[in-house]
Parts: C-alpha cells; sequence; structure tokens
RNA sequence: GGCCCCAUCGUCUAGGGGUUAGGACACAAGCUUUUCAAGCUUGCGACCGGGGUUCGAAUCCCCGUGGGGCUACCA
C-alpha cells in the first residue's frame, strides 16, 4: 500500500478550523473546499471548529464573514457552530474547562511543566542564541527545577505557561496522506507551550485535543502545518490516543509567490462575490488550485465530489490568477438560467438607476429588466458588468461616441438612411426581431449600401456607442417608441 | 542559524524510465459576423543547474540553487 494512499476504515470525519482573526481568504476557503470534498467523496462528516483562543485578534464579526462565506460556497457543514452537534461546543473558548482537564492529566503524569519564565527572559535567550548562530530553543530552565525553587516561583511569579516536556531523543515519523513519510528528529523540537499565562490552550494544544475527542478522522490543512505536526502527535502519544491520518495541501501564494496577504488586493470570497463572481466559478477555480483530473477544466460540484481524492493534490504552491477566475465565472454566467442573473444583478442595477426601482406590480417593468439581462447575459464577465454595459437601457443617450460618430455619422446619406430606418421601422406592425431585420435589409438593398452601412449609424443613434450586442436584439428590447425617439434625435444631432 | 516541504510553458496543470512533453487561462493570427465579445482553427511558449543509476532520465538517487513554511504566551 503506497504511503500516498487514502487509508479509510470507519467513519471519515473531517474539519475546517479557522481562526476569527480576519475574513475567508482564498487559502482558507480552498482549505476548507478540499476537506469538504474530501468528507462528501466519502459520505463523511464535515465539522466547522471556530479556534478563537487568540483573545488579542479574535473577533465576532470574523466569525460572521467567514460563516457567511462558506455559506456562499456552498460549503456546509453537519456539525459546528449556529446548530451544533454531539461534541459541541464548536468554539474553543467555549471549551477551556476541557483543555484545563487535560492539560492538569499531562503535568500529573510528568509530561507537562509549569515555566516561570518571563516574556523579557525568553527575548533575551532568543537574541542570544541568534547572536551565537544557535538555534533559538527554550533552555528547559523550568523543566529541571528542583521542588523548593519551583514552589517559591509557584507564589512569587503570577505569570506561569504549562509547557509540553518533549522527548530528547528519537525521531517523530507520520506518513502524509499528501507528502509520504515526513520524520523529524524530537531532540530538534522544543518544549512548546501548552497553555498561556492567560489559561487560554495554544493552537498546538487545542488542536489536539479538539481533533480526539471531535473523533477527527482525517486532518487536511494548508502546507504551514507540516512541521507543527510531529509537535501535535507527540501530544497524541503522551495521552496515548491514536492520532489522526494527515494530509498537507499546498498553500496558495500572490503573484509575487509571497503567502497571501492584503497586499495581494481582494482576498476575502465575500468580497468576490460583491465583485460579482458566482459560487460555482469560484469552488471550480479553488478546486483546480492545487488539485487537477486529466484535462478536464470545468467540474460541476458533483463531479469534484466524485473525483476528489488526496492523492491528485499536487505537493507545490499555488499561485492564483485571476484571469482564470474570470474565465470560469463567464462560463458560468452563461450557462445560467437568465431568471438568476436577473436576480443576481438586480440589486446593482436598481443601485445604478434609481429610477428603475422596481416593485412586484410593475410587469411592463420586470419584463423589460429581463429582456435587457437576456440580451446581455452571454457577454457578461461580472455580474457587475451589467451596469456599465445596460446603461442606454436605462437612460437617455447625451452623446455619441466620438470616434464612431466621425466614422459613422457623416454625410447626407446617413441622415437619409437613418430617416428611411426610422420611416420603415415605424410603420413595422410586429416590432419583432425577424421583422427589424427585414427592414434592414431590404433598406441595404434598396440603398445598395453594405448592411453595415445601416448598421452602424443604427447602432450609433440607438445607444450612443459602437460596441452592443446584436443591433436587431437591441431594438426589439428598446422597443419602438425609444427608437423611434432616438433615431429622431441623432438625426437633428446631425443637422 | 537549525529543521521540514516544494521545483514541467508567464499562470493553473497532465505525464512518474522510451511521448513530436498533452490540456486550460493569458497572448498573437485567421475564420465567422452587424460592432465588440463569444465560438471555431492555428500559432507562441516549459521539464531550475550539476553529477550519478540506466541501453535510455522531465520521470529514480545525490548535491547545489531558488521559493515557501516552522522554529511565538498566532493559528
Amino acid at each position: 500500500m503506497s504511503s500516498r494512499e487514502t487509508i479509510v476504515n470507519g467513519a471519515v470525519r473531517v474539519r475546517f478550523a479557522p481562526s476569527p482573526t480576519g475574513a475567508l481568504h482564498l487559502g482558507g476557503a480552498r482549505t476548507a473546499l478540499f476537506n469538504w470534498l474530501f468528507a462528501k467523496h466519502f459520505d463523511g462528516t464535515f465539522v466547522l471548529r471556530i479556534e478563537d483562543t487568540d483573545q488579542e485578534r479574535s473577533t465576532q464579526e470574523a466569525v460572521e464573514t467567514i460563516l457567511k462565506g462558506l455559506s456562499w460556497l456552498g460549503i456546509y457543514w453537519e456539525e459546528g457552530p449556529r446548530d451544533g452537534g454531539p461534541f459541541e461546543p464548536y468554539f474553543q473558548t467555549q471549551r477551556l474547562h476541557i483543555y484545563k482537564k487535560y492539560a492538569e492529566q499531562l503535568i500529573k503524569e510528568g509530561k507537562a511543566y509549569y515555566c516561570y519564565c518571563t516574556t523579557d527572559e525568553l527575548k533575551k535567550e532568543r537574541e542570544k542564541a541568534a547572536k551565537n548562530k544557535a538555534a533559538p530553543k527554550y533552555n528547559k530552565k523550568c523543566r529541571f527545577l528542583n521542588a523548593e525553587d519551583a514552589k517559591e516561583l509557584h507564589v512569587s511569579r503570577r505569570n506561569k505557561v504549562l509547557r509540553f516536556k518533549m522527548p530528547e531523543e528519537g525521531k517523530t515519523i507520520f506518513n502524509d496522506l499528501c507528502r509520504g513519510e515526513v520524520k523529524f528528529e524530537n531532540e530538534l523540537l522544543d518544549d512548546f507551550i501548552i497553555m498561556k499565562s492567560d489559561g487560554f490552550p495554544t493552537y498546538n494544544f487545542a488542536a489536539v485535543v479538539d481533533d480526539h475527542l471531535m473523533e477527527i478522522s482525517h486532518v487536511i490543512r494548508g502546507d504551514d502545518h507540516l512541521s507543527n505536526t510531529p509537535r501535535q502527535i507527540q501530544i497524541y502519544q503522551a495521552f496515548g490516543w491514536n492520532p489522526p491520518h494527515f494530509g498537507h495541501i499546498p498553500m496558495i501564494l500572490g503573484k509575487d509567490k509571497a503567502r497571501l496577504s492584503k497586499r495581494h488586493g481582494a482576498q476575502s470570497v465575500t468580497e468576490y462575490a460583491k465583485e460579482g463572481f458566482l459560487p460555482e466559478a469560484m469552488v471550480n477555480f479553488l478546486a483546480r488550485l492545487g488539485w487537477g483530473h486529466k484535462d478536464q477544466e470545468i467540474f460541476s460540484r458533483k463531479e469534484l465530489i466524485e473525483l476528489f481524492t488526496l492523492d491528485k493534490v499536487t505537493n507545490s504552491p499555488a499561485v492564483f490568477d485571476s484571469d482564470k477566475l474570470t474565465w470560469l465565472n463567464s462560463h458560468y454566467i452563461k450557462e445560467s438560467l437568465p431568471e438568476r442573473i436577473f436576480d443576481l444583478a438586480l440589486p446593482y442595477l436598481e443601485k445604478a438607476y434609481p429610477k428603475l426601482k422596481l416593485d412586484d406590480k410593475d410587469a411592463a417593468g420586470i419584463a423589460y429588466l429581463k429582456k435587457v439581462i437576456t440580451v446581455l447575459q452571454e457577454r457578461l464577465r461580472l455580474i457587475t458588468d451589467i451596469v456599465p454595459a445596460s446603461e442606454y437601457f436605462f437612460k437617455d443617450i447625451t452623446s455619441y461616441d466620438e470616434k464612431a460618430a466621425a466614422k459613422h455619422f457623416k454625410g447626407e446619406e446617413t441622415t437619409k438612411i437613418l430617416e428611411d430606418l426610422k420611416r420603415s421601422l415605424s410603420e413595422l406592425k410586429t416590432f419583432d426581431k425577424p421583422s427589424i431585420e427585414d427592414v434592414f435589409k431590404g433598406l441595404a438593398e434598396k440603398l445598395k449600401v453594405k448592411l453595415g452601412g445601416v448598421i452602424h449609424p443604427a447602432r450609433l443613434a440607438l445607444t450612443g456607442r459602437a460596441v452592443t450586442p446584436g443591433m436587431y436584439d437591441v431594438i426589439e428590447v428598446l422597443g419602438k417608441e425609444k427608437v423611434i425617439e432616438r433615431l429622431e434625435k441623432a438625426i437633428k444631432f446631425m443637422g
């Protein structure tokens, strides 16, 4: 059996455990997605746990945006905040008594000890080590304190932390589901802190206690945790617990190949939502960052669940390319039902064109808007593109594109063409696309000009622009009245 | 500094001893057309370097180099 093979015996239970210190960024979202796909693939359970033990940086607001982000992506949790579950609570700050209990067990068994060193002392030690180009390791001063000194310090120093007694020899070896065998010398691992002086556990301790208690079978997380894994395995061993399987997925980097940060622009998934991206585009995009299946680029959610396995996860970090995301987004917009695009676009349109203010009774307004969206839908890359693209459907023409005007609004023939067009269109009984097309073709033939000779001036007259969807579509949607009115205005403009 | 991970077109990736090293985004050209997109066709473009192992290495091994991570009373 290869070390990369995913070993599954018993129920699959995975977790996504973000710390609420900021929004759900792309890296976190991808980790959540891989966990979720893995769970769904094996018919397992996806647990959401909030690791809010950093009192300084955790916020309730961040919790909300993370939940919102996951929901937007369609990543739902069987256990976690809101609905709870059999292993609640799912907020670490509500589990303090649990960590305390297990920490005490380790003290009792001599596997952890109090450390009374002050932050200043530790800092000085580290600086000294750096100067000597030595490993900035804790000197284990408090590990070997005699009973008397310990008792005295316990009283005199009110700030104390709990440190884990790391074995001083041997190796910690584990099989990573993505990387294969990974080894660490225990001697190089520090006696790291498991309980802070404020009584809160540190990440490496809380995560282990929770993963064990919550019966997590597979820990799938970012590469940045690979070096933490031996420390955590040592804790499992100290308790006599079986560690879960670990799978470390590559991180997502910015264009400069540096860790994702604010410098890389919009990074939170909710921001992408606001910018007009569709969740399925984001899911598809994220899935292809560090994972692939043959030559395929487009994956439905169902396909992802079927095809996703950890052995197909890449090992190298991925730089995210927003062009590809945009391409996927335009693909999914084209595929969407117009009704959905309508729902998604409406808030942006109402904001941009206050006169629009649709209410449920405005059947004509709704019908018009739906036609506008249908005509524009396949050219949108982002939902928000609808606003600039639809301007002439909602506002009167106040100016004509200069370059296009110089080209298409010149000569008496043009005036004549537009006058002719106006007359023919106004005589139309059924104002639909085929009839409109007939008018244009007939006119071109009659006047012995190319079709473009009619269409280009018409486009400019009716939209003020050089670039629009198909002319017949635009005319049909605008409706006879507006079309005639705009043609008149253009004729007048040309003098 | 120490330890760990990683390395195929600009980017995302397929390929895991013998391939014309495949696909996608982006870019360029052509076709189509009613403008612009879209679509279709074509083009451009990569195995980090050096040593081994082997008949044969992008693929396996070692060493370098580069990037990333951990080394916090952050997670």
